[in-house]
DNA sequence: TTATTTTTTGCAACATTATTGCATTTAGAC
DNA sequence: GTCTAAATGCAATAATGTTGCAAAAAATAA
């Protein structure tokens, strides 16, 4: 699906930054850092107009964030499959990949008496296949 | 246990910064961010000390941190039952409060081929039992 | 005890991530 | 093309965290 399509889709307007965002998440295939966005931008970049996209496309539940011990954040696109579920991230320690594991769905946890949940965040660290065959 | 004697166990010299940290936390009996902390803290404050202080405890095992959405982090006393075992957090979307779940152990996931893990994170976000009596 | 070495501290500077207010621009509806 | 609500760009500000370095404190050696 196209960035122009999903805003459509979305009644969202279509502007550079969004179109931007949305392009350059779905050619990697992967979650990107803000970083990572910007340098696959072309053009002047604003990060207040970054964020603002960014929450307006989070709120609409295009993409999702992933947040990794506080300082490193990943944006990526949802699944348009299994989308709503929550699902599970990796995260490779060695070389800071970060893959949603769409396949994983989280496990419901039974929590204590009085306690309620409505969303719950998995993140599995360890090494990628890539940088574990680096020996 | 005391500060003091948490110290000594691990041969970490029994400085103000540290045994301030481990005091407040102790007494609040639930995970607190570096302001909660410090505002609890008698005397002068110095943030570069909290966070290298903060390494050091953490290195050591005695506490460790949580990071909820970054941009929120708590700190909390390592149960020294479960102590090493991954256990779950539930944070309270209405007053941000954070509960370290000792007693629920996370579940070991089946990654993909060719991916390891060695530790895994999980926040469970919704509604404490004091904000839902809240209505 | 005194001297030497190591660790910890406090401060300034800097980095990164994120939010707010406001004037200007733009997309899309008419 | 005109109009208007929505989105943008920029400056200012905030929160969180790190680094370098000299001073202070603690541990160790003499
Ligand atoms: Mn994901
Ligand atoms: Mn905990
Ligand atoms: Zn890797
Ligand atoms: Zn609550």
């Amino acid at each position: 699906m196209k960035p122009a399509e999903i805003l459509n889709t979305h009644k969202l307007k279509r502007t550079s930054c969004r179109e931007g965002i949305l392009e350059v998440v779905i050619n990697a295939g992967q979650p990107l850092s803000e970083n990572e966005i910007r340098e696959n931008l072309p053009g002047n970049y604003d990060r207040t107009t970054f964020y603002r996209s960014f929450k307006t496309l989070e709120e609409h539940q295009i993409i999702h964030k992933i947040v990794i011990d506080n300082q490193l954040v990943k944006y990526a696109l949802h699944n348009s499959i299994t989308h709503k579920q929550d699902h599970a991230h990796f995260y490779c320690n060695d070389c800071d990949m970060v893959k949603c594991l769409d396949d994983i769905p989280v496990q419901k946890y039974q929590l204590p008496d009085g306690f309620s949940d409505n969303e719950t965040e998995v993140i599995i660290k360890g090494t990628c296949p890539k940088c574990k065959n680096k020996d």
